[in-house]
RNA sequence: GCGGGUGUAGCUCAGUGGUAGAGUGUCACCUUGCCAAGGUGAAUGUCGAGGGUUCGAAUCCCUUCACCCGCUCCA
């Protein structure tokens, strides 16, 4: 849908995160977890509705990727097989994959120029001397380098420093008195660098009943190293050749420093993820499918307005897994929170080999575990295309993209869901709770449960039920009214438009099976 | 992590030291002839939490938690 609004017509006003999230609370979308308490920082639930939904979505990424056919780019149908691995898995697994040797470095933020630094690539120069300035720059940084010994020759009023006192030190090193006193890399005052702060990202747990040093385990922060740990697994348990994936769907947690922005950045949240294996030389035309279908799909479950775009990365922002390769490209959309920008809701990476090759060196086997092709007979880790996709935030994106204000309407707003997506296909009403109305309402109701989820509702007004069924995002509202108990029809009344149709009442199951995918 | 804002009924909010309120929604009954109609009635509160000041605190002070916004961060 493109619009160009002239400049006399007024633009639909943005939407606020604020009516979104006081809209999922209201109809049962999505709660603050542990509410009662006074809530947790990163930690949502989901509602009624919001099950539904997140679900559907789920579901609907199971069936196109694991169990419909899909054709990849030579025409041929692709195999992928589904996994469910573990939360907890060994902990050598997080050595190997990175996460616990990358991510556990100390960092020092400044509150002055408002930046964060590794402690360990922080460097002070100064005097010994008690009570003098010292400065901090960032290691290997000729630049800062050369700013801070210009700012400490000036500070000390002298033109050139004295190797003898003017002492380089490494940040971690340095006493709380003598941090009180440096000034950071492009900042003016001094203590403004707060001390060095361990950031653990990997939520730690203990596994066992005794808890020590050897119990330490970690709750997984991506679900793909258990894609990559079954490899093996898979290809000896199952009839599959590269190419081939394996797809996941789990919980991921990980300790983010700041959990914001409703559910799109959660310490605990869901993944839906591919690791599609393929020989190295064919990675770059695996890589452009991958990357096409993702948007594709996305587009087809709902975002297919302009708030969807694909971004290819820029060399400097590749992952350490993808330095080489033929790329990183996300799939992101434009929040209400993060408009004009946009945020991330798939990630699609060339990750090389760098996993498998990873653990079968930290497992010890090395080159024994390379995989071996058949056909061209020869021994290789394949290379892998990752399309990682996070379920809480394209459940969000097809919440926000779902609201749609509407002042013409009681509701004020209605949630404008694919029908594959939506909670709720169709609401099934008696005009008026009398009259033998309810019972031919109920008996239509009946008959469609046994394929949809659908709602029966006899109480209060059309219009409140109708209105209800706008705030749930529900296509279909079918109400049995006089004319229709005579006639052996129902009007038929969609969501966005509100306009209604008169369908008889045994063409109605195939009405909604063929709308709501 | 920094700064700003907010927190009182399911929701939106009023209430600036003296009996916790309104609108709306919810529920029940009546009514009903297609878009939150009308009538009658009902239920609903750790005033985010903890501490302090005070004869008395939703209100003043301190601490803390959570959410929203702007930075920062985001393997």
């Amino acid at each position: 849908m493109s619009e160009v609004t002239p400049a006399s017509i007024p633009t639909a006003a943005p939407k606020k995160m604020e009516d979104i999230v006081a809209l999922c609370r209201r109809r049962g979308f999505i709660f603050q977890s542990s509410e009662i308490y006074g809530g947790i920082n990163g930690f949502w639930d989901y509602g009624p509705l919001g099950t539904s939904l997140k679900r559907n979505l789920k579901n609907a990424w199971w069936s196109d990727v694991v169990e419909r056919e899909l054709i990849g780019p030579d025409g041929t149908a692709i195999d992928i097989v589904g996994l469910d691995s573990s939360i907890i898995m060994n902990p050598k697994t997080w050595v190997a994959s990175g996460h616990v040797g990358g991510f556990n470095d100390p960092m020092v933020d400044c509150r002055e120029s408002k930046s964060r630094y590794r402690a360990d690539h922080l460097v002070v120069l100064g005097a010994m001397e008690a009570g003098a300035r010292l400065y901090a720059y960032i290691e290997n940084d000729d630049e800062q380098k050369a700013q801070a010994a210009k700012s400490l020759a000036k500070y000390e009023k002298r033109d050139t420093l004295d190797p003898a006192r003017h002492v380089l030190r490494a940040f971690p090193t340095i006493t709380a008195e003598e941090r009180a006193r440096t000034v950071g890399p492009n900042a003016k005052e001094v203590g403004t660098l707060t001390e060095a702060r361990q950031f653990n990202l990997m939520f730690e747990t203990n596994c066992g009943a005794i808890r020590d040093e050897n119990s330490l385990a970690y709750l997984r922060p991506e679900t793909a190293q258990g894609i990559f740990t079954n490899f093996w697994n898979v290809c000896d348990s199952t009839r599959v050749r590269v190419p081939f994936g394996i797809a996941q769907i789990g919980k991921a947690f990980r300790n983010e420093v700041t959990p914001r922005n409703f559910t799109f950045r959660s310490r605990e949240f869901e993944q839906m993820e591919i690791e599609f294996f393929i020989r190295p030389e064919s990675a770059n035309e695996w890589y452009k499918w991958w990357r096409d279908w993702r948007f594709a799909w996305w587009q087809k479950i709902g975002l297919a307005g302009e708030n969807l775009i694909l971004r290819e990365h820029n060399r400097d922002e590749l992952a350490h897994y993808a330095k080489v390769g033929a790329g990183t490209s996300d799939i992101e959309y434009r929040f209400p929170f993060t408009a004009p920008g946009y945020g991330e809701l798939e990630g699609i990476a060339h990750r090389a080999d760098f996993d498998l090759k990873a653990h079968a060196t930290h497992c010890g086997k090395g080159d024994k575990m390379r995989y071996f092709d058949q056909e061209k007979n020869e021994r290789y880790f394949p290379h892998v295309i990752e399309p990682s996709a996070g379920a809480d935030r394209g459940t969000l994106a097809l919440l926000c993209e779902a609201y749609t204000a509407d002042p013409t309407r009681a509701s004020g707003v209605f949630m404008k869901f694919n029908p594959r997506m939506a909670p709720v296909k169709a609401g099934v009403f008696p005009l008026v709770n009398k009259d033998g109305l309810p019972e031919i309402a109920e008996r239509l109701f009946r008959d469609l449960r046994k394929q949809h989820a659908v709602e029966f509702d006899e109480k209060q007004s059309i219009g409140k039920r109708y209105a209800r069924m706008d705030e749930a995002g529900t296509p279909f509202c079918i109400t049995i009214d006089h004319d229709g108990a005579t006639s052996g029809t129902a009007t038929v009344r969609h969501r966005d438009t509100q306009a209604q149709e008169r369908v008889a009442l045994d063409q109605i199951p195939q009405f909604v099976a063929e709308r709501v995918g």
